[in-house]
DNA sequence: CTCATTTGACCGAC
DNA sequence: GTCGGTCAAATGAG
């Protein structure tokens, strides 16, 4: 199959390379530094780096967040972000808590954005009775206004529709899919609040603890036609006509590829792709679990870099998969 | 048959 | 009492 970029995309490879091959070099640097600082404090000593290794973290944040923002076409708009300017998690709050920031005709505006870490209804006394809930008032959310209904590249299934008081559209509401099988609290509800245009006012609940692979490799993509708007690479679901889909396919066939290899863990989420074929495709998105898999919650990045400003969705997923850089895997064991 | 959507009921928050 | 979020049976799609 032939590769072939669309010129936007040949452009920026280059750059998008050294975005990534820079996270590379400070992840590892990120390593040392850890590594020096988990022998400071076995040695009794206390302190150790930590403030290097922040840094370091907010220039791999930033580095990765530089390689979507060129994948999503904003370069041009000066929205790169310099590793500094990206505060984990970790510092507090968040730098998504006022970010505003419109990609494709859509605003998000973060509302509430509290570290809610202990969550209120302990799963253990769950529903016995229908309808019984408590009111989402302080778990963060976020909501995006946009004039599509964007595919944010998780699987949500619908489980209600209200008419809310003073509202012209009812309100409809969605979970992720894999709400019982991995048991992922990731709600949202999505409203038409204009006519003309339609804008369609979505809100995020929680954050995805899912691992949809077929759903979250997805790159988002700058897409001229407002229509496409909110266009994806989708893996598991390569859209032909699209260049760059087209240019993307060894990338599917790379993430079967490590799917064939054994997994010692629960990695059983892409099972039903099967596909022989090898590739030498040089970047390429894999679906190992293991990596970045810390005690940190994964929406102390995503919350960072993604430029919606919402945690859990595509391109955190996208950031938390490890990347190859010419047969070579970046992992982080933190 | 499986899975997603629809829709009325239920119930806590206000 | 009203409103809004969720449940779950019924229904539909594939």
């Amino acid at each position: 199959m032939e590769l072939s970029w669309p010129e936007s995309v040949l452009s920026n490879r280059e750059r998008v390379m050294e975005e990534l091959i820079q996270g590379r070099e400070l992840a590892s640097q990120l390593c040392r530094v850890l590594d020096d600082h988990k022998s400071t404090l076995v040695s009794g000593c206390g302190g150790g780096d930590v403030g290097s290794a922040e840094g370091l973290v907010n220039k791999i944040l930033g580095s990765f967040a530089n390689t979507l923002l060129i994948l999503n076409g904003k370069e041009a708009d000066g929205e790169i972000v310099s590793g500094d300017q990206i505060q984990g998690n970790s510092s507090g709050g968040g730098s998504a808590d006022s970010s505003s920031w419109d990609a494709n005709h859509a605003i998000i505006k973060s509302e509430d954005f509290h570290e809610e870490i202990s969550c209120k209804s302990p799963s253990t006394t769950f529903k016995d009775r229908r309808g019984s809930y408590k009111r989402r008032r302080t778990s963060h959310s976020w909501t995006r206004d946009a004039q599509d209904l964007i595919d944010d590249g998780h699987s949500w299934r619908k489980y209600g529709q209200k008419v809310i008081h003073n509202a012209k559209h009812p309100r409809n509401y969605f979970r992720c899919t894999h709400k019982f099988d991995q048991s992922c609290q990731a709600t949202k509800h999505v409203q038409q609040i204009l006519d003309d245009p339609p804008v369609f006012r979505t809100t995020y609940y929680g954050n995805h603890t899912c691992r949809d692979y077929l759903k979250a490799s997805e790159l988002v993509l700058d897409c001229t036609s407002p229509r496409e708007s909110s266009s994806y690479i989708r893996f598991g679901d390569i859209k032909q006509d699209h260049p760059f889909f087209s240019s993307f396919t060894s990338v599917k066939k790379e993430v079967v590829i490590k799917e064939e290899k054994p997994q010692p863990s629960d990695d059983h989420m892409m099972a039903s792709h099967h596909c022989n074929h090898s590739s030498s495709c040089d970047y390429i998105v894999s679906p190992n679990p293991m990596v970045f898999k810390s005690s940190c919650p994964l929406s102390g990045l995503s919350s960072t870099i993604d430029p919606y400003g919402h945690q859990g969705d595509e391109m955190s997923s996208l950031i938390v998969e490890p990347y190859y850089f010419d047969d070579e895997v970046l992992q982080y064991e933190f």
